[in-house]
DNA sequence: CAGGATCCGGTTAGATACTG
DNA sequence: CAGTATCTAACCGGATCCTG
């Protein structure tokens, strides 16, 4: 007698494509961190802004991290950092036109986790 | 002479409230991770799984994992998982409701990420 | 089939101290 | 002011083995 055969599962790939995860992943991953969300919207809302006074607009964050943070987001192209000929030295950090496209994004998560924090939460 | 008083900084908080960071930080968590994405994408596309046949969707998961991050989801009410009673027994994974209202952030973060893969990688 | 238990290497993030 | 260097504790994710 022969054996049922079971299919395998494969799904409508439309919606499963490995760049389709790739790009999402993309967001995710410059958004993940523990400063990333506050830096970006801090500097959306501030402007240009210095190193301390980032700094001092995000209590808790250590220069070790704010420095480490700063780098990523520039890397991404998000941010333009500015060195000024003061004295002595300030750096004036800015969010690029590409970095504040990033908002859009953010609002959504902030309404969707404002949603979900109801229905978990309970009422 | 006086010293020239500098003002503390102080934003227009509407963009910085606390609880707006922390909706946002909320649904970043839940995103998070290795998997997740992955995951809830399979689940939206594929509809009710099993265990077994959400590993063999997602290639490179062990068990390990996969039941951690399904136990994330289901804590945040993503995802529902029903017991049949078939021999030997098979657990059925899906989103609810709820959990499919994600999808739509995931798709923008799909066309953000693909923008900004072309503005860094350059065209 | 559906997982839990254990071990282990790599990454992450904080505290502290120091430099140009 | 604007960071870097160093050390360490905590966490993340993978591999392997085991159970009901």
């Amino acid at each position: 007698m022969a054996m049922k055969r079971k299919e395998p599962i494969v799904l409508d790939t439309a919606c499963l494509r490995e760049d389709e995860h790739i790009a999402a992943r993309d967001t995710i991953d410059i958004l993940s961190g523990k400063w990333k969300l506050q830096l970006i919207t801090t500097l959306h809302c501030g402007g240009a802004l210095q190193f301390m006074e980032i700094q001092r607009l995000i209590p808790g964050i250590g220069p070790k991290m704010l420095a480490r943070e700063l780098h990523d987001l520039e890397a991404n192209l998000l941010i333009s950092r500015t060195v000024m000929d003061t004295r002595p030295v300030t750096v004036r950090y800015e969010l690029t036109p590409h970095g504040h496209t990033l908002q859009g994004i953010i609002n959504e998560m902030r309404a969707w986790g404002r949603i979900h924090r109801r229905m978990v939460m309970g009422r």
